[in-house]
DNA sequence: GCTCTCAAGTGTTACGTATAACTACCTCGG
DNA sequence: CCGAGGTAGTTATACGTAACACTTGAGAGC
């Protein structure tokens, strides 16, 4: 609302046109075929167009029961990732006519707060990301449709859940490094309590314990550079033989890990390899640019948003499994 | 809205509390004070959670005019820059009980989508960065209170500006860069229309030509890690005395010289010192580390936010930049 | 000439909330 | 005993929209 005037109401537009307030709703609203006359819709169009009109949209939603605005609840946006699963979210939500609002849960750890507060919009639907399920036990409250992104398909309590094949992810990492040769393993695992992080530690585990003569060591750390750095430093100078490969859960810890293999004078690829996860574009800005597994976050957004589309009009969501895929930079190589 | 009960409105309390709905507004709305006894205040509060009463915001908007919910428009959010100008805003907003609500301009060129369309949300008031000045077209349609980022103070129509104080800060990179010794600059500039770079340029330049014995190029690309290495490149084998300071637009692009410099078989800092600017993440995941200025995006969104709650309010905003300071890293050194 | 149908509208209502205006009861000073 | 003032509420209304139910006039069909 303007400081001064008020702004037109679709009454206003009624009185400019010569018409009744219910005649500028059917005209607007595109349903005016066979109950209003072309030049009297176009007149109406005309006099919305003159003064300005807008619809308000809080009357609107009100009359309606929905709002067309669907929540997206994420981790704190510390990397491109779901600022990425935003963009294909609210570009499907666009082409239907709904509103993506995003909600980063805050950067400390507690409970977060509440949502709704936050994001002052009243909501059809929520897509949350199990990153952020501290924020859940506000959302379980109202039983709005909820779509879970990378989340137990078990455990959701009904809640509809998009993936990521991580786990196949996870996979493609181990056997490129387990063909270049590499016997001794270890995982840098994200210090945060979420189902993504624990398919990728048992996935790890599962091809290894599946593979005779390799080991498997785990060091875990926050996804900070300096976090993962200080970690993998302390796994590296541990007595014992050197793991030769670093798998890492994503690609900012691998970052954190190159810092640690350059202070432990260990050159990458030669003296360690390393693997990421997100393909962010970070990857390609360190040196030696890192080998990682290509998460397309855009789609992942686009069938998150579908889903919960699906939902909202009482159809089945797709099933099945975003594929992702390995993609071989030049932080890895044979062990010398 | 649930799928199968409608869900719980205040009247629904009021019966349920025995009283009526108007009791069950002043309780919940925390203007109860004289007008409700505690007893019954606290029965209204028990039936309230006992239904799982959630108020409908689309008709609290209408019925009060306005939503306390503010837009946030800014570039694609491709680096953590904007997520933390996010971060402050939203900080401040709901400790005035306020939203925020996000609103990335799509990334491709092209006069943007309607935010509103997009955003669902009624609104009271909008942050642009002026790096999205191509959806404010649609903006200025409705006069609602604007505050914009980093732009022209002159130029904006009236709208308050809150600008960080970038002008200094690229006076402190060319200071520093002057006192070791550097004589002939490169500027890699970002290849967008903002003021925010214009300011960088002009800053530079005023600088250089103030300092006799100095010469300045310049070359421009995306703001992407690939197209910065390609212009850079191309600047750094051109015929002529190589330069050796490279002063960045910011640190994305300083991320793509560091590749250019690799390429051409240049050191850095030996060969080639580059600086950046903004401070992100990325700045410490590079080797070596980029001297930058650091710019603080969350008090950014926090200042942005506070004067656009001052407008609201009717009162002055802050006068002032914001100080921006150098950080001194590895990527700077005398020329050899 | 009468009914029937259809086009082109209009009148009215309800969505759920916040609040202004009102009421009824009680206490207490004079 | 009366009114002033406070307490504890209630009733009624408006916010702007969408859509249902209704009206009116004109022409078609017989």
């Amino acid at each position: 609302m303007a400081h001064g005037s008020t702004r037109p109401t679709s009454r206003d537009v009624a009185q400019a046109a010569g018409v009744s307030q219910a005649a500028v709703s059917l005209v607007l609203g595109d349903k005016w075929r066979g109950r209003v006359s072309a030049p009297t819709a176009q007149r109406v169009r005309e006099a919305a167009h003159e003064l300005g009109y807008r619809p308000n949209l809080a009357a609107r939603n009100l009359r309606l029961g929905r709002t067309r605005t669907v929540l997206l609840v994420v981790p704190a946006l510390t990397t491109e990732f779901f600022a990425e699963v935003y963009t294909g979210a609210a570009r499907v939500a666009a082409q239907h006519g709904f509103g993506v609002v995003l909600y980063p849960s805050p950067e400390g750890v507690g409970p977060a707060r509440d949502p709704f507060a936050s994001a002052q919009a009243a909501l059809d639907g929520i897509i949350a990301s199990s990153m952020a399920a501290d924020a859940l036990t506000a959302i379980r409250g109202d039983h709005l449709p909820l779509v879970m992104l990378d989340s137990d398909p078990e455990g959701s309590h009904g809640a509809t859940t998009v993936n990521l094949d991580i786990a196949d992810g996870i996979r493609q990492v181990t056997d490129h490094l387990l063909t270049l040769g590499h016997r001794r393993f270890l995982h840098l695992a994200a210090d945060i309590p979420s189902w993504t992080f624990d398919v990728r530690a048992r996935a790890l585990a599962t091809r290894l314990t599946a593979t005779p003569g390799t080991d498997l060591r785990t060091v875990s750390a926050p996804i900070s550079i300096d976090a993962a750095r200080t970690a993998t430093e302390a796994a590296l100078t541990a007595p014992g033989p050197r793991p030769t490969a670093l798998v890492c859960d994503d690609d900012k810890l691998a970052a954190g890990a190159y810092k640690a293999a350059r202070r432990a004078g260990l050159r990458i690829p030669d003296d360690l390899s390393v693997t990421g996860l997100d393909d962010l574009g970070l990857a390609t800005a360190i040196d030696p640019e890192l080998t990682t597994v290509r998460l397309d976050a855009e789609a992942f957004g686009e069938r998150g948003m579908r889903a919960l589309l699906a939902v909202l009009e009482g159809q089945a969501p797709e099933k099945g499994d975003l594929p992702v895929n390995l993609v071989v930079r030049g932080s890895t190589a044979p062990p010398r």
